[in-house]
DNA sequence: GCCAACGTTGGC
DNA sequence: GCCAACGTTGGC
């Protein structure tokens, strides 16, 4: 299993969203960009990711799963850009922070730290298991 | 709210 | 195919 990161300003589609969501997910549309598009492309249905909140907490909240692989994108006519379907999956017990992340060691090299405005990520299993045990869940 | 970084667009 | 202009993102 892969595991990715998602970014979104909490504003316009926060965790709290998310959540509403409940089993029936969400399309994470919008999305233009290639690499972030690539990302998701590459996703296999039951990867897991972060949920980040940018801009306001800058901070990852929560777990997602992928419940469907990457499809075109409902919101636009243009056939570059597909998405996939993600729902929540459990919150943070303790969000982690961007800053927090910044000082960990074994997280110097994420995404997150050194290419912050990647919308759609990949995050390592080291990365991943930091990362639970900071949120206060299980890898 | 500002501004630097970066990605995309479009003219040539 | 190159590259300048432009728009957007996101941390600060």
């Amino acid at each position: 299993m892969n595991h990715w990161l998602f970014k979104s300003e909490p504003d316009t589609w926060g965790w709290a969203d998310q959540l509403a969501k409940g089993a029936a997910g969400e399309e994470w549309h919008g999305v233009r960009n290639y690499q972030a598009r690539n990302n998701m492309r590459a996703m296999k249905l039951g990867d897991q990711g972060f949920f980040y909140h940018s801009n306001i907490g800058k901070e990852i909240v929560g777990i997602v799963e992928v419940m469907a692989e990457s499809a075109p994108d409902s919101t636009t006519d243009d056939p570059r850009w597909d998405c996939v379907t993600i729902r929540a999956v459990r919150a943070f017990s303790r969000p982690v922070s961007l800053d927090a992340c910044k000082v960990q060691p074994g997280l110097e090299k994420m995404v997150l730290v050194n290419s912050p405005r990647l919308s759609v990520q990949p995050v390592s299993p080291e990365e991943w298991r930091i990362i639970c045990a900071m949120g206060g869940v299980a890898p």
